[in-house]
DNA sequence: TTAGTACTTATGTACTACATATAAAAATAG
DNA sequence: CTATTTTTATATGTAGTACATAAGTACTAA
């Protein structure tokens, strides 16, 4: 019969449960412009009632409404709307031994693409100090050959570019992709060398302009594009 | 007394509920390396057992990793270990309401770094196919000046250049940053004029050079980079 | 007025009971 | 003896009750 063949083929309705109806129900309801931060929820009795569930039901919604940071809930109190951490729910799930290698890539090229556009607001924001705190990195070690060693430095390095920024998201971000990047550079074919070092950048970013330090940029990371290649 | 005082500055010491610390077991458990994807997870009973809460905060613990899609759980058979949407909670949270405007800015910038940092992926990945799209999104409305024109042709165009990449969560992370953008957009300076057209990209993208796509899209951006000031 | 107490209330946790779906085992038909 | 159907066992899903805990609120006393 053809049941059993289908049923490989066709994955079934995903039926949401109660706690996946509520959730998406309050999301809504919190998203509701009239609401503002600090305002006041309902209470779980009132919310349950009003949405039929079980309060049950409710706490496991709002349980990761709480996780998100979209809301708050003190003793007697109540639950206040707060705003949430934006980046807090994907540090939680990014682990790189539980990506398919299609997401990896993608992750490896996004920090590929972030840091060959860094360039605008690097020339932007730095500073006498930031470039004293680059040279100090790269000086800093510079005849180590230790693996250890390079990987730190590496990380030290494009960590202050991102610092330079002041962006803060962006930062953490690229905290966030360490892991990430790590995991795709143990395939890396040290065959392929740069001509530009951190060095090297760093007086383009001291004297140069924008453009020279894009086309630096790109040369310093032409091992990592290389790579994409074959991954 | 100074404790009344006190009570303002110092916020009490979060006391984590025990959903937020199975949240974490769980996640360090499930972390373990030598959990793979598709594994069978113990029950919620010997879960909840293990760790000496009832199977109620295990619930709300698990509701949180389900979200996250770091588990799946199908009735009798148990839950399973699954690979998680690495955006998915990023989009629940998203709200540009909801955000204080240092983190909007963050976002905004973010923006402009991946717009800036997009031009290597292009030159690798473009086809001929896709100029004829992006010839097609810039030729259509080009004498339209009505603002819901120019806005769904602005999307378009840009949307197009990051399915270009073909990096589906590049594509996605700018889907969910649209919103914004176009928050912050509201107070966009109109009177700074770029030099650079979405025609002009179009062009240089066909027949020019990376170092050429770089500069024209930084004078295209122009106007947001200037806006970046004032914020 | 102020310090201290009791009261009230909303969240946090535990436990029980049952519904529901489904994998696995048993029974039945061919 | 294989294939299909039926039954059974079991893990998740939902509801409801009970009580613990913390924290506003009101009341009391010095």
């Amino acid at each position: 019969m053809l049941t059993t063949e289908l049923k490989k083929d066709l994955e079934p309705i995903s039926v949401n449960t109660r706690a996946d109806m509520v959730e998406l129900r309050l999301r809504e309801y919190l998203n509701k412009k009239e609401l503002k931060t600090g305002d006041l929820l309902p209470t779980e009795m009132e919310l349950s009632e009003a949405l039929g569930v079980s309060r049950n039901v409710l706490r496991e919604a709002l349980s990761r409404l709480r996780m998100l940071g979209l809301v708050e809930s003190k003793k007697k109190r109540g639950m206040v709307l707060t705003n949430p951490d934006i980046l807090g729910s994907f540090e939680r799930v990014l682990n790189p031994q539980r990506m398919d290698t299609s997401t990896l890539k993608n992750l490896f090229e996004l920090r590929l693409v972030l840091e060959m556009g860094l360039a605008d607001l690097l020339f932007v924001r730095k500073t006498a100090k930031d470039i004293k705190e680059l040279e100090a990195i790269v000086k800093n070690g510079k005849f180590e050959d230790d693996d250890v060693f390079r990987v730190t430095r590496e990380i030290a390095f494009h960590g202050k570019l991102y610092e330079i920024t002041g962006n803060d998201t962006l930062k953490r971000f690229q905290i966030m992709l360490l892991p990430v990047f790590d995991y795709v550079l143990k395939n890396e074919n040290r065959s392929v060398k740069s001509n530009i070092s951190h060095t090297d950048l760093v007086r383009i970013l001291k004297n140069g302009t924008k453009e020279e330090f894009v086309v630096g940029m790109r040369e310093h990371l032409r091992p990592h594009f290389e790579l994409l290649k074959n991954l």
